[in-house]
DNA sequence: TGCTCGGTGGAATAAATATTCTATTTTGCT
DNA sequence: AGCAAAATAGAATATTTATTCCACCGAGCA
């Protein structure tokens, strides 16, 4: 626990203090942040009050902590978060009622279904990826001397788009499109890795491909939509990621954030100090 | 406006309620109704007084327009919105902080920058969409015999997802892709429509291709980032799209989202119209 | 054991925020 | 223009919320 008169002014710099004063804080205070480390995004909306008592604790108790934060008391941390928030949302809501407000199946009232998805997938992302498995698929991917790509029907625009960051890192790939209904997969070599792309209901060619590439001790890394994948039985590296739909449709907004986040990682893992080019 | 006792208890009654009373409205309540309108998201984190002053209204205006929009008052009215935020944000802000603490160039870290990156670019389309221009190119695009879709690197996995989209609908679509080095441009015939994508700076092939349509009297649909883009010479329907970039890479996922948006709306205008199938 | 001192709970107080009330103004109508 | 009804501003009040204060507890130490 340490001392500190300067109030934090950012969300960064709030988390930075909290992580300072977390060691050897005496019990109450240990709550009130470690309740705050969990639910820093219930603070715009909550008082004291409803805070202290889902913390455990006593709102004086959990003012005294405000003031170990640097803040005067709790309306002054309060106000960064508000603050933010007023960012975040400049109105962005409103907006998409608007868009909405066009009327029952106009094209903007059906863009704003696909951006809430779009958000709402994003977000579902953020909270169900396993931090581990992405390592481990960026280790293996940064470590293979070839990366074979596959993905078709809807995957294939995120297979077109990873190699396409691919190679504008200079990292070997092989897109294994159908085009010419050539199958290549006789390029896979020792040592390749088949990073896969696929989701229910799996394109048969591609789970072909990867069961080959498994047979032949080549290692994959899956971007898929249910852990229960063919790919589970593959030996694969899962990277599960569900998309919000509308109607009969599915956006890729997440998908795409993954995809790019993966190659951008790997790049970078493979040259350290340069993210890309 | 019409009396009404029940409060609403969602965001979508809310806004129901708000039209509702809408007509007739004397001039303070009117003023209440507009700023609510277009600040919707700002009553979860603001006192009476604030708002009131905003609307450029008295605090005790504010509050017969909470009651005539059937609360209690404005406590009762503001709980919805902080419910509505608590759902939303269930802690998607904790989740990406937590993502980040992985430390600064993990991938996990890589990750929550792209989908925050996402998500700003979603919200920022759902505030820069111009309706009317949406509408015009659905239109256009429902109305032609043949659609074909241009567009290369970055933009090549949207031109893919678009074609898949049309695919799927049964709508008839040329994929440019440069394919065998072919140059399929005498397939564009009259009264096809070319659907281009591209950004800055922009891929020469496709703005040739655009040209070239154009000369020959074709309409253009162009999704681009900017509004003085070439296309804009070529009197095409521009849709404007801006993403937010993470280092020097660019997300797509306000792009795709805009593509599905418009290919199913596309879709949606043209089979109720035509027997087509 | 008894003293000290940081930590704590809870009541007391201060500040802010919401709501009501009423005199006055505006509006709509004839 | 003149009247009645509706709407409004702003002060007064009630309520909620934040903050301070102080008596008490319990660990560490002579």
């Amino acid at each position: 626990m340490k001392k500190n008169n300067t109030a934090p002014d950012s969300l960064e710099a709030f988390h930075k203090r909290l992580v300072e004063i977390s060691d050897n804080l005496p019990k109450r205070l240990r709550q009130c942040a470690d309740y705050v480390a969990a639910n820093t995004d219930k603070i715009a909306i909550s008082t004291v009050a409803e805070l202290a008592a889902n913390a455990g604790v006593q709102p004086s108790a959990f003012i005294r902590f405000c003031q170990l934060m640097g803040f005067s008391g709790y309306s002054e941390m309060q106000r960064i978060f508000r603050n933010d928030y007023a960012q975040r949302w400049p109105d962005y809501a409103t907006r998409i009622e608007n868009l909405r407000a066009n009327g029952d199946d106009s094209p903007a009232t059906l863009l704003a279904e696909f951006l809430e998805a779009g958000r709402a997938s994003i977000e579902s992302l953020a909270n169900e990826i396993d931090a581990e498995d992405l390592s481990r698929a960026v280790e293996m991917l940064a470590g293979a001397s070839m990366i074979h790509i596959a993905g078709l029907s809807r995957a294939y625009p995120v297979a077109a788009y990873l190699a396409y960051a691919f190679e504008k890192m200079d990292i070997p790939t092989i897109l294994h499109d159908k085009t010419g209904n050539l199958d290549r997969r006789h390029s896979i070599l020792p040592g390749n890795v088949l990073l896969a792309i696929s989701f229910a209901p799996y394109t048969r060619e591609t789970i072909d491909l990867a069961a080959y590439a498994h047979e032949r001790g080549n290692r994959i890394v899956a971007i898929t939509d249910a852990l229960n994948s063919p790919f589970h039985r593959l030996d694969a590296i899962s990277l599960k990621v569900s998309e919000v739909d509308v109607g009969a449709f599915r956006a890729l907004s997440a998908t795409l954030s993954l995809a790019i986040a993966l190659a951008v990682a790997v790049g970078a893992r493979r040259r350290p100090g340069r993210g890309g080019k």
